[in-house]
DNA sequence: TTAATTTAAGACCCTACTGGTCCCCATTCA
DNA sequence: TGAATGGGGACCAGTAGGGTCTTAAATTAA
């Protein structure tokens, strides 16, 4: 599925709507304006603070603010501070496994996850703001049959957030 | 951590195997050469067959081929066949979920979607298979703080098989 | 100085998915 | 006819993601 973890997904979330805002806000106001469930917000603030992505202010009247403009952020940026580096598989960077050669395919990974993460490097925090930006289907690749489980319908869990 | 099922993995493996190879070959001996384990290896020709990827002949001296040739297949087209469209989040090619006005970002995933599924169109299985090709690291991003759990090393799951 | 507000840090649990196995049936060839 | 091989399921278990809770620390306002 090459799917996101919903952290990095609410992260996306999150920090867009603290930059729409652009003032200081706490955690519970971004968790009440977003859906996004307070403790996860929270957890989710500490992280990106230490990422660098925010800054946090402690003690009444404290909260969080971006460190730096929408549009100075990727999305790549926000992946790699929430989940780590991004990396479609374990061989990873170099980093090749005890049994690289067994697999034959050591080392070649990394071609993988190069153009995914060039291709996210190009995506910023303010384009994902932007509604009038929108992916044009007519190149995506057709669908196809599929080996995968039936999708489990109505279990829209990440990006629209606020659901069960 | 924007990561790869370990079954996509495994098949991209298998079906390189099989195209080095060249002739037809049955699963257990694909099993065997992989070091992927045998049901999971039947399993996944099962699918991969189902897709259009391989072409199956049952009965005695039966077994497996590749469709096409290493370098008409795209990892994208793999992954997709094995994982389903490639999507990393719910809100996936127009299909926006109930909530999709509440996390202000419907619709702007496909961007990212489109992004990444461009990437991997544009590497082929015969890429995967050339030794000579190999990722350019320079142009990788410089590791930053994470937020993300200390990675368990020597869980080297994918991409290199035979492991536990 | 004290109380209220808010973040920081960590422990903990539960659900769901992934991945792996197994079984029986259908098909083909010797 | 029997052996070999794929086809199509069902089924189980480990894991980790993600959500919650608790306590501590910092800052501000009264």
């Amino acid at each position: 599925m090459l799917r996101l973890s919903k952290l990095a997904d609410y992260a996306t979330v999150v920090l867009v709507r603290l930059g729409v805002r652009g003032d200081l806000a706490t955690a519970a106001s971004l968790a009440q304006e977003t859906g996004v469930p307070e403790p996860t917000v929270a957890k989710l603030l500490k992280g990106l603070a230490a990422g660098g992505l925010v800054v946090s202010y402690r003690g009444a009247r404290g909260g969080y603010r971006l460190a730096e403009a929408l549009k100075d952020i990727s999305v790549a940026r926000v992946i790699t501070v929430v989940d780590g580096p991004i990396c479609v598989t374990a061989c990873c960077d170099g980093k090749e496994c005890a049994h690289g050669e067994t697999c034959g395919l050591s080392g070649q990974w990394d071609m993988v996850n190069g153009a995914v993460r060039q291709a996210l490097e190009t995506i910023t925090l303010a384009d994902m703001a932007n509604p009038d930006l929108k992916f044009d289907p007519s190149s995506a690749t057709s669908a196809e049959a599929t080996m995968h489980r039936p999708e489990k319908q109505g279990g829209c869990h990440a990006g629209c957030v606020g659901n069960p």
